[in-house]
DNA sequence: CCCTGATTCGC
DNA sequence: GCGAATCAGG
């Protein structure tokens, strides 16, 4: 594929607008994220009102040495980083099978005994409300279209057919989005008061 | 790890 | 001019 004036027109637009140049490429098709980056670099248009990622670091600038320039050779990859690998900080118990949902038979799956899940107390009521809004917005995928990056909080009763995962995109790192991480990954608290 | 844009440099 | 490879940051 080439640069041609409406693809180029194209790529003028949707950088305007703020897409990504990994979203122009899948648009214009036929090209990487590369090529549209490289592109709008030529072009001209580069810095716009970025979210992240953009390195808003103020580079160096290459100044080129007009003559006999020192080579300060750029190859330069030291920092073998022995990586400390610091102890994880167990979170809370991570719904292991089934974290709550509306409405939960009395149906216990067969199984280890479920760990105490920290249920619906002890959870921001906040982020319950954002969880209730992702579950009706959630993509309700199935366990066949679980990825890496999807979403793996169940919903719904696991005996019914009224079953899926989230599905939306994961937090980085984490087994859930957003939403979900907010009510899995309990900093652990109240519930001490066990008189018992 | 995933994603973002920035730069470099051989083609 | 082009864009993969690489870099740098979130």
């Amino acid at each position: 594929m080439s640069w041609t004036d409406e693809r180029v027109e194209l790529l003028k637009k949707m950088w305007g607008e703020g897409q990504s140049a990994s979203q122009i490429a899948k648009e214009l098709g036929g090209v990487t994220r590369n090529a549209v980056i490289g592109k709008v670099h030529r072009l001209g248009l580069s810095n716009r009102a970025t979210s992240a990622g953009a390195a808003a670091a103020p580079k160096a600038a290459k100044a080129e040495a007009p003559k006999a320039a020192p080579a300060p050779k750029p190859k330069a990859k030291p920092a073998p980083k022995p990586e400390p690998k610091a102890a994880e900080p167990a979170p809370a118990q991570p719904p292991a099978t089934v974290p709550m949902s509306p409405a939960r038979k009395a149906i216990i799956p067969a199984g280890q005994p479920l760990p105490p899940q920290p249920s619906a107390n002890e959870i921001s009521p906040e982020a319950l409300a954002r969880v209730n809004e992702v579950e009706k917005t959630a993509k309700k995928i199935s366990l066949m279209e679980l990825t890496e990056r999807t979403c793996k909080w169940p919903i719904g009763d696991p005996a019914t057919p009224d079953f899926w995962f989230c599905g939306l995109p994961v937090q980085q790192g984490k087994p859930y989005c957003e939403a979900h991480v907010g009510v899995a990954f309990q900093p652990m608290s109240a519930r001490r008061d066990r008189r018992r």
